[in-house]
DNA sequence: TAGTGGTCTAGACCACGCC
DNA sequence: GCGTGGTCTAGACCACTAG
């Protein structure tokens, strides 16, 4: 074999050992967030890669099938491997999952939008791992679908991560998509814990319904390539003509 | 190669054309179906069984790769591969979601159970593909969570599929086992609907809780190996203590 | 026609479980 | 020690895309 232009680390030692094929798949992440290959960006064969990586073909395309699995890349046979946008489509299959009764996605149109900066409490310092004096954006929005106000939306993010969120106003129905252009934060996963609760005075405004209906209430962790928190969001939704849709497989 | 013991259908015809690895997946699962290899079964090795369908160990291995990630195989290095069984593990891991405030998972003890046999309704008749004067089982029971009764379950089976089902009586905690063990029905995948409504007179009798009180509705499908639904189950559930959790991946 | 990923094969070595 | 799955490699051929 010619030699590699590159090495990886720790090849067999066996405390800490991980897979060749693991080892590759964190260098080609860091890569990308370091910027090497912004999303959309078309990686390097997988032969390329291999050869650049001292590794062989079978083993970069292991780690490149893996991060497939997770949505970090998106393979085309003929074309090549490339990194993943927050277009709608993926918004809308990864991310959304609001049915109508007839099991129809629609992406929601954002009707309403408030944003500001505030002192972060402490349970937001600790949930994105903030000093003493960090401030975070509060947005706050309102979403129709089929042209009706069906959630409504509180978005907090911490603002050393999102400077000058106020310039970008008005801010894009697809936020995902923001954070990766404007940020270089590309949201990979997300938890979400499912409560139902009865519609307060805001959400009855909001929402056109009557105070004590019946809310199921969202609140979402998302988080970005590095593994960190980057947003924490709450959502209050009706679902008389719209569900949650859970795939257990 | 030596001759195969046994051959493929079609090897690269191509309309209908699938890949190799999935005609072999397809076999597995077939066999599984027929009872070759029950639950719990250990499977040949990836050797043998590439021997015996003529076929290389890669595409086995392939094959029992994507298995294994549908939970329907487990395989343990040193050891060999399984056909999974609905233990306690499985069955909360995969199936169950509600988690308490520390994330914390506990397996529900049914509390009351009460089981009859009725006449299908053009739904239920619909929904299991039955004819005219088919029957169907209905399965009520309440369940607690750290003592506390926290959600009831409405659970709907042909009885076509699940003959004699009283014969079992009492129906114990894990019916998805009593689904494998008695019936040969095996539950590989589920989609659950949820939404937010309002406590009936029911739900609070037999949850504790006021009438209005918010309750999470989850409608589950449940699907068979075979891939035919198997059972309908619709769970009410309190979340003021516990929240369902799901993994946007 | 050239280049890419998708499939299939074959063989080597390692880590693990069991006897 | 033996057999298992897990990793890694190398090379062949196919299907698809693009120029």
């Amino acid at each position: 074999m010619s030699p590699p232009t590159s090495t990886l680390p720790q090849s067999a030692a066996r405390p800490g050992y991980s897979p060749l094929y693991l080892q590759v798949k964190q260098t080609l992440v860091e890569k990308m967030i370091a910027g090497e290959w912004p999303p959309g960006a078309l990686l390097p064969s997988e032969q390329q890669l291999g050869l650049r990586l001292g590794v062989s073909q079978g083993t970069v395309r292991k780690a490149l099938d893996a991060l497939a699995s997770e949505n970090i890349v998106v393979r085309h046979q003929g074309r090549g491997t490339f990194v993943s946008e927050h277009d709608q489509q993926r918004t809308l299959f990864q991310f959304f999952k609001l049915v109508d009764e007839q099991g129809e996605k629609r992406f929601p149109e954002t009707v309403d939008s408030r944003l500001s900066l505030v002192a972060a409490n402490a349970a937001e310092r600790a949930a994105f791992g903030l000093g003493a004096n960090a401030r975070v954006w509060h947005l706050f929005r309102n979403r129709a679908l089929k042209g009706k106000i069906t959630l409504t939306e509180k978005i907090t993010l911490a603002a050393e991560r999102f400077p000058r969120l106020d310039a970008h106003k008005p801010l894009p129905n697809n936020v995902y998509q923001l954070y990766e252009r404007q940020y270089g934060t590309t949201i990979t996963r997300a938890v979400e814990k499912l409560r139902a609760v009865l519609a307060d005075d805001r959400d009855a405004e909001a929402l056109g319904c009557s105070v004590g209906a019946p809310i199921l209430q969202i609140d979402r962790n998302a988080y970005g390539l590095d593994g960190a928190l980057a947003e924490v969001r709450r959502s209050h939704c009706m679902t008389e003509d719209f569900h949650y849709l859970s795939d257990l497989h």
